[in-house]
DNA sequence: CTCGCCAGAATATGATCAAAATTCACCGTG
DNA sequence: CACGGTGAATTTTGATCATATTCTGGCGAG
């Protein structure tokens, strides 16, 4: 999804950049996030915050509260069980396309992405590994095509980000949900139901681990 | 998703009315969305359209086109058949869950919109249809609770809503989806999976009615 | 005819300010 | 102690302007 302009406008660079900080739990559950707050830490303008807060909050990844705040989602088990069954329902139909519109250089490019994941598995570092799990399933999926489906895999991630890595904190890297050589090795044969299986595993791993967690709370 | 502000504020007004003008088919595929066209035909400021198009941006309702214009998008048969997958996989769902809720006030309420929906089929108004339909169907999954899901459903409704007004404007009110009575029958019987059932139904009548228009072409 | 260039028009972006709304801290009262 | 009121601080909202970017139409050259 690249735009074709030649410079990027503020208010799409603090969308990125802020999409990140939610995605991989520098803002974390409950948090306010408040547009001067943003403008001092990230040293843009007003107006350009304003607007990518509004994006954000429109997919979920913030929430307005009401009362005129945006803090970041606390989740609790019964969104996380949502999430968890949109996920399953779209993550390994993306997978099954991505297949499709593969080529070898792809397949070159993912097993990178998954050795620097698995490198920061190795070491502990859980925002290591939370931004290469993120970046391996987006470049899996983003080869689907599927532009529809893809934004709500994007809206879901961003919305289990914080919370994600509030669970992870505890845990740290062992025992994470690593289904990715399975899925590779789909790929790699060209089996689009074979990757849509490992991803659906992967998926699974996952969202019992984090459920666990949840269980009478809400992070 | 009530507002629990005593007033709402402009960027508030316009992106609800802005969404409707989008679901219901005013704003029709491929058309440029400028903000000094809005602020021109809604009466408002320009910042409260600016942060109103951003959110309408992020849920797939407006497009960015890459050179800083914002347009309503234009679905192939492909994107049309991504928005099925993903409708089939939540909206009958959220049914079932929101039979679980449901209060005989419910049911009462959503037979009169019902009502609604076959009198403006009957007129052969197709805003009127486009409308009620859609108010229905919000209505159902509203009493699901599942806010997650219900943004996803929200989200494929947006987007289909222009080039669906535009499909129907050529074929009338005539042959419509319209598994409700089912539903309805479902509901009264506290039935979550018949529910289901009818919901999934009324979508692939719907689904496969557009798609047939869709072929060779992108409305 | 096509293509490229240019100027002006149209549009988006960001800055910045004032007004409106909400929160917070403090004080007084029961 | 709890609660309510008040004023200040913080935050959001909308206005409005200047600047940056893109589009469009006209013109000239090949």
């Amino acid at each position: 999804m690249q735009v074709k302009t030649a410079k990027l406008p503020d208010h799409e660079k603090v969308y990125r950049r802020l999409r990140e900080m939610i995605l991989f739990g520098e803002l974390t559950p409950g948090q306010a996030v408040t547009i001067q707050g943003l403008v001092d830490t990230l040293g843009v303008g007003m107006t350009p915050v304003r607007e990518a807060i509004r994006r954000l909050t429109s997919e979920g990844a913030l929430v307005f509260q009401g009362n005129r705040r945006v803090t970041v989602p606390v989740l609790d088990v019964s969104e996380w069980d949502e999430i968890a069954f949109a996920r399953l329902a779209v993550e390994p139909e993306v997978s099954r396309r991505a297949v499709e519109n593969m080529a070898p250089d792809d397949i070159t490019r993912l097993v990178a992405m998954d050795d620097q994941l698995n490198a920061a598995i190795d070491r502990g570092d859980v925002r290591g590994y939370l931004e290469h799990n993120y970046r391996f399933h987006a470049a899996l999926y983003e080869l689907s095509g599927a532009q529809v489906l893809l934004s709500i895999a994007n809206m879901l991630w961003l919305r289990g980000g914080p919370s994600l890595r509030v669970v992870l904190g505890r845990y740290g890297t062992a025992n994470l949900p690593d289904k990715h050589a399975e899925a590779l090795a789909g790929m790699r044969a060209g089996d689009g139901d074979a990757v849509a299986e490992a991803i659906r595993g992967d998926i699974l791993q996952g969202i019992d681990q984090v459920r666990a967690s949840l269980l009478g709370e809400k992070v």
